[in-house]
DNA sequence: GTCTATACCTCGATAGAC
DNA sequence: GTCTATCGAGGTATAGAC
């Protein structure tokens, strides 16, 4: 029979909480890397769990599906742009808007991994049943209005001509930002996307852009 | 033993050629089916051949690996847009180029199956050792130099500015039209692709274009 | 929270009969 | 030219010990 001692130091359990995030991020990095590589269909989550020293039960432990554990990189991805563009709280209004964008192109420059993984679950997630189709849809509408806001106030404020068409640009500069990402990875050498997007702006200022009045 | 008779209807073997080209076609139009739904990745060679009524043996019979299958897709779909393009073997110069983008367009809005073909398997083959890489990379090449030279024709003719940075807006091009089809697929109600790519050109020319000389 | 073991599936490709 | 049968690999997910 044995009593326990009157002072213990106690095990202190290595703070549990602190290691499973640490867990997660880890794994949310090799995922990240695993789709820019392959996309979400052709990543594997064996190869994850190999990537981020866990095994595979391991990582299921955390993210219990494969769906999850995309959903964490989505989520992941949107809270860094966000936190980009809308760092400060503002959101940038007429032609401020898209010369965030020409900003967003030079930061997305110093990111291939995730311009590839944004590249390839966007295409995959076209599809009605994908995992991530109710994520782009989301995606797509909330950027559009957001521009087509910024396009409203600008013609508000006198910056921006009344006719420009808002859904029409607003959808076509997200659509070129997108098409230009995608070259962009087959050619990043022969491809500079700042000068691209900066190009387009410019030339829809050329045509819209009212001199500042006041 | 026997002798031949003299004059004999030759079984004349049902014309096993004419087969084989049905039976080949009929396989690629389930594929192109199956990759605009899951992607190159996604399909799945027991399914076309179903999709085909064939078997998956019947079907490596004619094409003996996936890739070739791929391939096979990928080389019609080429074939039909040059067709479509240049049918009449006169390359289109200076804005006609871009005229003829518009059409190219129009006629896609009536293909959802191609358009979600091209947005997949380029998204997909952006993969260096996607069996399709190189076929992405001839794409754009070609795409790109023969819009680059169509904007030097119409300089040469006096109908383009001479400012105009051919390079930029060609990328441009092709990545807003890579992009609208791909907004298209998520949402083909809400997006008008050729009012879309359309007011694009309008843009271009309301920048570029000079009065017609002669 | 992490592991091993395993169930169960689907895939691409091959072998060989007809 | 088309089939059945099968191989071997690799996938997601679960069960249960530690």
């Amino acid at each position: 029979m044995s009593f326990p001692p009157r002072y213990t130091i106690e095990p202190q359990t290595r703070r549990p909480r602190r290691r499973a995030e640490e867990s997660r991020r880890q794994i949310v990095d090799a995922a990240v890397d695993q789709i820019a590589d392959a996309g979400f269909h052709g990543m594997s989550i064996a190869e994850v769990a190999a990537a981020s020293g866990i095994s595979q039960s391991g990582l299921l432990h955390h993210f219990p599906s494969k769906a999850a554990l995309l959903a964490a990189v989505l989520e992941r991805h949107e809270h860094d742009d966000n936190e980009f563009l809308f760092g400060d709280g503002s959101t940038p209004l007429g032609w401020a808007a898209f010369d965030a964008l020409v900003s967003l192109a030079a930061r997305n420059s110093t990111r291939p991994e995730w311009v590839a993984v944004f590249v390839r679950v966007s295409a995959e997630a076209t599809e009605a049943d994908h995992p991530a189709h109710d994520w782009l849809k989301r995606h797509y509408s909330s950027t559009s209005s957001w521009l087509v806001e910024a396009i409203e106030d600008g013609v508000r404020l006198g910056s921006m001509h009344p006719d420009m068409p808002a859904r029409l640009v607003s959808g076509n500069t997200i659509g070129l930002l997108d098409g230009i990402q995608q070259q962009w990875l087959v050619n990043p050498k022969g491809i500079d996307m700042v000068a691209h997007v900066r190009e387009h702006v410019h030339l829809l200022k050329s045509r819209w852009a009212l001199p500042a009045s006041a």
